[in-house]
DNA sequence: TATATAACGGAACTTGCCGTCTCATAATAC
DNA sequence: GTATTATGAGACGGCAAGTTCCGTTATATA
């Protein structure tokens, strides 16, 4: 479809500055804090001009949401794999609060710049919420037959972790067996 | 305790002011919406001074959350009452699942404000968020003799409307009635 | 090689709102 | 009256987002 994409006359977008933006908005918003980061900060870290990042990105935390994306979902899928393999949704849901729990600082920001964004919103919703919802879905289609039903359990499930996570409640270990055990799972 | 509490010297706080404004900021909050309101709309329609904002309360989302805190919850409350007496979750879910769509433009926002402002974070669960749990406490303890159990569910259901909420999806009936059938009620 | 095109880095600039400060005035206690 | 504290009005500073200008550089085409 796009073999031979190069066809645009002018300069072709650095890669380079792409990738240096991204590990920069990655790495800064880590250490310091979303609020700390500012468009500037990132720029300067990545030798790039604030108009390139206004090209390729409407904002800020469309910038943060893209890095957290490209750089934590690869590795978070891969951790919840063997769950998935094993269909064991108290595993699942253990590996899955354990990552939640790690990015939660950045992950809180995201969703609260996004409740003023609704391109934003949009965006969080289908490159972060939606792959993890499809994931448990697997987890869960073994046990739960009706499609309706799974889904009002992924809403309490992740639903829960956001709840927790936004009023600064941990998700220890025994609230989440707790949860695991509201869902109805067939016995091998 | 506090019953001849007029005890300092200088002019006292005005009432009238403080209602002016919890007034200005609920009406312009819900009319035009959070992110249009600011402390000086608010400051000019309740004939105010921002300083007088900025002495009694710490911050515009302060100001927001007082208001609705004081306006909504006594109105949300009495009609969750009814829901409470019959004891009856699905009844309860519905009623408390219009009032959180009703709410949810505005408490989309205060979640938002609040994970950048500790402070408000725990003044929004204090006022807002804790005691609606309560109340779901209480319709879910006939139902679950395990406090800790309790808790999970009460996180799994708030925290559904919260995460369909913060999302752009709905609440509808069916999603509702497939909440409730995740708890283990016990039949009269 | 020459030209058109578009992205680049750097930086000045505009915008908008929050929160602070100043000031003259009003209401209370003593 | 005198001290004290809150009031309304508005100027002010600060900070970060997002925009615009500029001279430069990399590519496609001729």
């Amino acid at each position: 479809m796009n073999e031979g994409a190069k066809r645009t006359p002018g300069r072709p977008r650095s890669v380079a500055s792409r990738e240096a933006i991204l590990d920069a908005a990655f790495w800064q918003t880590l250490e310091r804090g979303y609020a700390a980061v500012t468009t500037e900060t990132i720029a300067k870290a990545a030798g790039a001009g604030k108009q390139t990042l206004y090209r390729w990105w409407p904002s800020k935390a469309a910038i943060v949401l893209d890095a957290f994306a490209e750089k934590a979902r690869a590795r978070i899928d891969r951790v919840q794999e063997e769950a998935i393999r094993t269909g064991d949704l108290l595993t699942f849901l253990r590996t899955a609060s354990a990552a939640y729990s790690a990015s939660a600082p950045v992950l809180r920001h995201l969703i609260a710049e996004a409740q003023s964004d609704p391109a934003l919103r949009v965006m969080l919703r289908d490159r972060l919420i939606e792959p993890r919802r499809e994931t448990l879905r697997r987890v869960l289609e073994p046990h739960i037959a009706d499609a309706e039903q799974r889904e009002a359990i992924v809403a309490a499930l992740y639903g829960a972790f956001w709840y927790r996570l936004l009023f600064d409640e941990a998700l220890d270990d025994k609230f989440v067996t707790r949860l695991a055990a509201l869902v109805p799972t067939k016995q091998a």
